[in-house]
RNA sequence: GCCCUGAUGGUGUAGUGGCCUAUCAUGCAGCCCUGUCGAGGCUGCGACCCGGGUUCAAAUCCCGGUCGGGGCGCCA
């Protein structure tokens, strides 16, 4: 739950509920206003028991007959599940439970002893999908609904988590001077391949999504920004359908100057470990939670393992190996695949580098020096990858700055360096080297909480059928 | 786009040609009891994805569709 120790009051409410719950001892006595969803509502005679629950706590109203309004006892007592109530009353020490002989007392708990309250919105019943209920969801249902799906514990930490991942990696970057940008999602020209950005008209223009923040946030560092990031949207219309790849997805990207791959690997592997070490020191109430519901279900729990620095590096002609070594049909030269990167899991189960791949499968704007070639050979680049287990995280690396060999780098990928002025025209007057990568954020969020698809962790994801909610 | 697999009350499931006017849990409705606390007890409600076919007989077999799930490809 989170914590609302310092939340002021609203119309609506003097306390949240977690309040109420950790001053208990002070509060008796007092009387506050507090607001939730009911969780259960027990009691048909002349006593009823209401949970509520909000975003930062449980706590039990207790509601006598003789001590309120008659009417609003009833509407009370036939509320709805998870319908939204604002009670008022004096907040008392809960009568202990019923325990077996011999056993201790659990700590004291408390309650409000309710003179006042209002049902502000009725639940219509019965519920789409139970929020407090056992019984197993599928995930389509769960995302059908994801307003009520949201309200489950488990999957309000997740989200939690999710916010707390971005704010440690921010707060880290920033302790390394990157800065916070913004650059445009809708774009003029298909810049790498129109096949894969979804068309749209921009008044009377015809315009992309755009799908990666690529080539802006160079234009930002060759103006001067140093070292910049952008946690934002990318959009690719590729009609995969697997369990970690979305049509819209949020990209945590980097840019610095005067660096080169291992520098901005250096970043990444830095900005994790803060991130993990940071959820490992404050968040572990948000990990059990997580976890509870895990071990309800009977799945396997999570624990937050900072990694050690620095992370392995397998360069792209080590991987090779590893993947012949294990009986993978592989050649210098071919793209790593799912079933490849099991092989190289096995060897390296947690976040690995693959660094230094083949110039010929990289994009224009990778930067390679002549004198790096592979076991056979052939041209080497400055691009890396970073992988958990066998699924990427990242793709990144040192830029091309030299603009004559960009436009060559375009012309051997058969694209026109015309099309390409509004970015190659940025390194015509003096380009520091530079590098950088993304990440998906929702990848690592699979990584963190265990999910085993990237729809868990995003609030209303983006596939191939869904479009809503 | 390819391969495999599935669709049963609101939700999650059992069911492999007649034993199914379909199981169980949860839910919902109602009653009883109760300072309850994973409350308890009782009664009731509610379902075989759509269209075609085979058969004396179809939730069950076949074909098509729609929508899921798993694996892969694609992912400059």
């Amino acid at each position: 739950m989170r914590d609302s120790s310092a939340w002021k009051p609203t119309s609506y409410r003097t306390h949240t509920l977690g309040q109420v719950v950790d001053n208990g001892a002070d509060l008796v006595g007092k009387e506050v206003s507090v607001a939730g969803y009911a969780e259960t509502v027990r009691g048909r005679g002349a006593i009823c028991f209401l949970m509520l629950r909000d975003g930062t706590g449980h706590i039990q109203a207790f509601l006598k007959k003789d001590n309120m309004d008659e009417a609003t006892f009833e509407a009370i007592q036939s509320a709805s599940r998870e319908s939204t109530i604002q009670v008022t009353g004096s907040v008392a020490q809960k009568r202990p439970p019923k325990v077996p002989e011999g056993e201790p007392l659990p700590p004291a708990e408390y309650e409000i002893q309710v003179s006042s309250a209002q049902i502000l919105s009725m639940a219509g019943t019965p519920l789409p999908v139970g929020v407090t209920d056992d019984v197993h969801v599928g995930l389509d249902i769960r995302l059908d609904n994801r307003h009520l799906d949201l309200r489950r514990a488990h999957v309000n930490a997740m989200f939690q988590l999710r916010s707390k991942v971005l704010q440690y990696g921010r707060e880290y970057l920033i302790t390394e001077g990157f800065q916070e940008i913004n650059s445009p999602k809708i774009i003029a020209s298909a810049s790498e391949g129109g096949t894969n950005l979804f068309p749209m008209m921009y008044f009377d223009t015809p315009a992309f999504l755009s799908q990666s923040p690529q080539l802006y946030k160079q234009l930002a560092v060759l103006g001067g920004l140093e070292r910049v990031f952008e946690i934002g949207p990318a959009f690719r219309a590729e009609k995969h359908d697997t369990y970690r790849h979305l049509n819209e997805f949020i990209s945590f990207d980097i840019e610095g100057a005067w660096m080169n791959d291992e520098d901005v690997m250096g970043v990444q592997e830095r900005m994790i470990h803060h991130v993990w070490s940071q959820v490992a020191a404050n968040d572990q109430n948000l990990i059990d939670i997580v976890n509870e519901y895990k071990a309800s279900q009977g799945q396997e729990t999570i624990s937050v393992e900072v990694p050690e620095l620095p992370f392995p590096r397998i360069p792209y002609c080590d991987a090779i190996e590893i993947v012949q070594k294990g009986g993978g049909e592989i050649e210098w030269g071919d793209d790593i695949e799912s079933h490849h990167c099991d092989l190289i899991a096995a060897q390296y189960p947690g976040f690995h580098f693959l660094p230094r791949w083949p110039m010929a499968m990289k994009p224009f704007y990778i930067f390679h020096d002549e004198n790096e070639k592979g076991t056979t050979g052939g041209q080497l680049s400055r691009g890396f990858d970073l992988n958990y287990g066998r699924d990427e995280m990242t793709s990144g690396g040192q830029r091309e700055h030299r603009v004559d060999v960009l436009e060559q780098n375009l012309r051997n990928m058969d694209l026109n360096p015309e099309d390409f002025t509004f970015y190659t025209d940025g390194f015509r007057y003096g380009a520091p080297p530079h590098a950088g990568w993304g990440l998906g954020v929702a990848r690592l969020l699979m990584v963190l909480t265990g999910a085993g698809n990237v729809r868990e962790v995003v609030l209303f994801p983006r596939d191939r059928s869904r479009v809503t909610p």
